[in-house]
DNA sequence: CATTTGGAGTTCCTTGAAGGAACGCTAACA
DNA sequence: TGTTAGCGTTCCTTCAAGGAACTCCAAATG
């Protein structure tokens, strides 16, 4: 095996890779959340080689994170985030935080994102599900779960 | 090339990716963040080839995430989360929190969180950093940034 | 003093994924 | 009857990942 398969590991972390960490994939589905839908645009876009650009689509389809349909009665398809697909959206928006504030330099943000409930320009902060305050890394303990190894 | 370089590209998402976007590393910041801070522990827990970690700790070391430094008068060293890195562990909450959901099955999740400030078991969700309600892929508008390509 | 031990890499060979260009297939359209 | 556009597939080359063996160094041990 020249790469080591994560899907089977008891870590909810090397799982999500085994979705959406391969090369291109994140990027891929950046794309396509932005409206990008379609096999052409995208090779154009990334300028991926159309060989993996097939592999990635069909992997992420298989994973249920898109849905491939036809858009016409030609033999033309679409890609398009499922719901699924749309929740690991959050995932990008978390790197675009953190890519924002330590990696974008004097230039600034490629992008801002605009919150529909408040109208502003801001961007993605974690927070507690069960008392809503914020929630990183040094707020929390580890804990094996039900889903442990052995 | 063989790989692409994605550390060049006008995309906050391409730039973190170029620093824990290869195989392994998102798995290999798990397991410091944990408290493995050593070559020999991190090793045998991924069983990831020796020559393989090498390369991906001197990378995060290089991008500052995390740092080399000596435990023992002898030759060696523990690998620790700089603050930039403390902060790139988000991105695998949120991962672990899509994981859980979507993958994790009947057995459950691997690994639970308390959270300090409530004392519960919960899970990590996305604010709005201006008005700290809820805000996930369909919340937003996508702009064009200062930082944006030509 | 010579030898062993353990941590931390380094070297080397094999396999297979990524890059890249060329080719194929299908349905409409000129 | 070509031609075009969209969507892949094939094939070849290059380089990264897997894996095992080897090196280096300082301390501990006999």
């Amino acid at each position: 095996m020249q790469r080591t398969d994560f899907s089977e590991m008891a870590c909810s972390i090397a799982r999500t890779l085994d979705v959406m960490g391969e090369p291109w994939s994140p990027l891929i589905l950046r794309d396509i959340f932005v409206g990008m839908s379609r096999f052409e645009q995208l090779q154009a876009d990334l300028g991926i080689s159309r060989k993996v650009l097939t592999e990635r689509l069909n992997h992420l389809v298989d994973r249920g994170v898109l849905e491939r349909r036809p858009y016409d009665k030609r033999p033309r398809y679409e890609y398009v985030l499922t719901g699924k697909g749309l929740e690991l959206i959050d995932v990008l928006m978390v790197m675009v935080a953190w890519g924002d504030k330590w990696l974008a330099g004097k230039a600034g943000p490629p992008v801002l994102y605009r919150h529909h409930a408040c109208g502003e320009i801001s961007h993605v902060e974690l927070s507690c599900s069960h008392c809503g305050k914020p929630m990183h890394s040094n707020d929390i303990d580890v804990l094996p779960g039900p889903g442990a190894a052995a």
